[in-house]
DNA sequence: ACACACATGTAAGGCGTTACATGATTCC
DNA sequence: GGAATCATGTAACGCCTTACATGTGTGT
């Protein structure tokens, strides 16, 4: 099972969706770390079905024909043994940073103008996350792990802003009195 | 151009490189933002030399053929033109977060594992990063960007480590006192 | 003699995005 | 009537990793 898969198993774990559904919590929820495509998601959900991980059932809406899928016991099984293994990988590309690494390369009014763009970048991005709501309030003292994922995303753009204001604060006052 | 091209372009703009320095540079800077493996890298040098971005000449160590590339007018354009454009993208897959994500379907004990082993997983990322020596001392108010973008990485990483301890720490005091 | 670092490449395959194709329903 | 949304899928392509193949030089 791809990593893919295993995102698709645990929403149709947490309730019954069809592909369409999964591309719209993927896209309002796991997005900024695990993004998918429809062109990965309907053939993965085919791969799944057959390899008996979830099973899906016709759910039309008026002539509008749509599948939902639900988590068979083996693809809870399968989901629960990648869930609890602590091994992950982690992948970054981050086109800004590699343009900061290269910036001395760049008249220094150049360099502090993407410093500059990086920063707004990340306030876009938070404005984003901002949005977003989190779930129902806290169920006695349950964990509500995707609420602290998307604090974990705000806290990280945060930081990176007043980094970004730090290196901009650097570069001015560098600027101003150079040799 | 790609931008593992840029990347390349750029490493052998700082300095004439083979594609193994290349790839050692890579390893030891951009890998944790953008990777590259000798599989894009030798495809790539072709691809930047056919075009004229790059110019390779023979420079073997004794019997051991080696070729050294150069940029070229033509190239250090389109570097710069790439360079200065603030616009990039971003891209992160981090199966960590999308477990966490995902840890309401976990016992709280297996939840808190998966804290702590990302805990652990920034604690190793960091250790790597401290390793990497810092270039020249800063020369007379210049910006020392590659130092900089280091600077952001254990940064990240430290508050990365500040948000699981929080995390852990609410987990064990919600685990405490259930209900 | 053996292992490791230096050095250059290719082939196969996996993963992922984009663009396209098709059609129904809802809202203005 | 037209646009947006709901809904499912495929084809082509790009990017990247892994594994392999080949050979030299250095250190023990």
């Amino acid at each position: 099972m791809s990593r893919t898969g295993a995102v698709i198993l645990g929403l149709v774990a947490l309730r019954p969706r069809s592909g369409y559904e999964i591309k719209a919590a993927v896209d309002s929820s796991t997005r900024f770390f695990w993004a998918a495509s429809y062109g990965q998601i309907y053939p993965e959900l085919k791969r799944l079905e057959e390899g008996g991980l979830i099973a899906g059932e016709p759910a039309p809406r008026g002539a509008r024909r749509r599948r939902v899928f639900r988590i068979t016991p083996a693809g809870r099984e399968a989901f629960d043994a990648w869930l609890a293994q602590p091994e992950f990988s982690w992948e970054l590309r981050d086109e800004g940073l590699l343009k900061l690494f290269f910036a001395d390369l760049l008249p220094p009014a150049a360099a502090l103008e993407l410093v500059r763009a990086r920063r707004a970048a990340h306030e876009r991005f938070l404005a984003r996350l901002r949005a977003i709501q989190p779930g129902p309030g806290p169920v006695a003292g349950a964990a509500r792990f995707p609420d602290l994922v998307l604090e974990y995303g705000i806290g990280m753009n945060e930081w990176a802003i007043g980094w970004c204001d730090e290196v901009e604060r650097a570069l001015s006052s560098a600027d101003e009195r150079p040799g």
